[in-house]
DNA sequence: TGTCCAAATGAGTATCATTCTCAATTCGAC
DNA sequence: GTCGAATTGAGAATGATACTCATTTGGACA
């Protein structure tokens, strides 16, 4: 079913996107790109809920794990256990708040350029990446200090 | 109660950690080094189960929370759900297969000698970070081919 | 158009890691 | 030894996600 090409990192995957995608999981995708920042599975199901393209919450997280395996959609786990989606497409990672949880989009991603090499992969085809940065945010360390 | 002094990335914070670990924080400490591979909550909780250093499974969420905080700990998440932990000083990554899971260390990490801008921190204090990728091992690309 | 089968769907339930609650215990200072 | 504060842990609560299975949908073919 999936081509078997190499997905580079970054890279635009459209034409081979629409004709894999079936309409439930294109509303997904439309959705994650519209909104602009990351969506939980909960929230995509509450979204879409009273529009046309309303759909169970099981079908909710069954597409979008289909959509992170044909590398379309990354997520990243926030502290609290949700976890959030986002289109691959979107090269956007982020510094987030052991303390508080707060979280901030880094505007470039310093991995960017970074390429693995053939031997680390053993023979894994790459899709994408996850990097997220962890400290303290201002508040928190005002926090600490004056408590 | 924290020192405020900046920890940069994949340095050596022995000295500090002593003096801010309680007995338990260490023990847990211990178990993550001895280790030498990610262990979740869980798994920490069972291997102290019966020694002298057995403690409650809250009570390890809790210091596993505060190790942390403190930038001595790092974790990541499986795509099941499950958190697992490694000492920060520990700067090592993983590759790991979106279709079956299976994960596979990286030998160096590729943001090893990546720094942030500080304009792009935003006054946080950076502790860690992680850095994921996500791909199809070998076998499950066999099986996507011939189902 | 009617029939068949396979795939997709979703409501409800189950699971399970993690967090919360709160009474009991320990610790440190004096 | 006494007091108050901090720590602990057993058990319950939480909440996101996965599973179950009966129902629906859609395409192929007659």
């Amino acid at each position: 079913m999936a081509s078997k090409a190499a997905v580079p990192l970054s890279q635009n995957e459209s034409p081979l996107k629409q004709s894999l995608l079936n309409a439930k999981q294109s509303h997904l995708l439309d959705q994650l790109q519209a909104a602009g920042h990351e969506l939980s599975g909960q929230d995509l199901h509450a979204r879409l809920r009273g529009t046309p393209h309303g759909m169970g919450l099981a079908t909710v997280y069954r597409h979008l794990r289909q959509l992170q395996q044909r590398g379309l959609v990354r997520c990243r786990h926030l502290p609290s256990g949700e976890a959030l989606y986002a289109p691959t497409e979107r090269d956007e990672h982020h510094l987030t708040c052991v303390d508080c949880g707060r979280t901030l989009p880094l505007r470039v991603c310093p991995m960017h350029d970074v390429q693995l090499q053939p031997q680390q992969l053993d023979g894994f085809q790459l899709l994408f990446h996850t990097l997220e940065f962890f400290g303290i945010c201002p508040s928190c360390q005002d926090r600490q200090d004056a408590p």
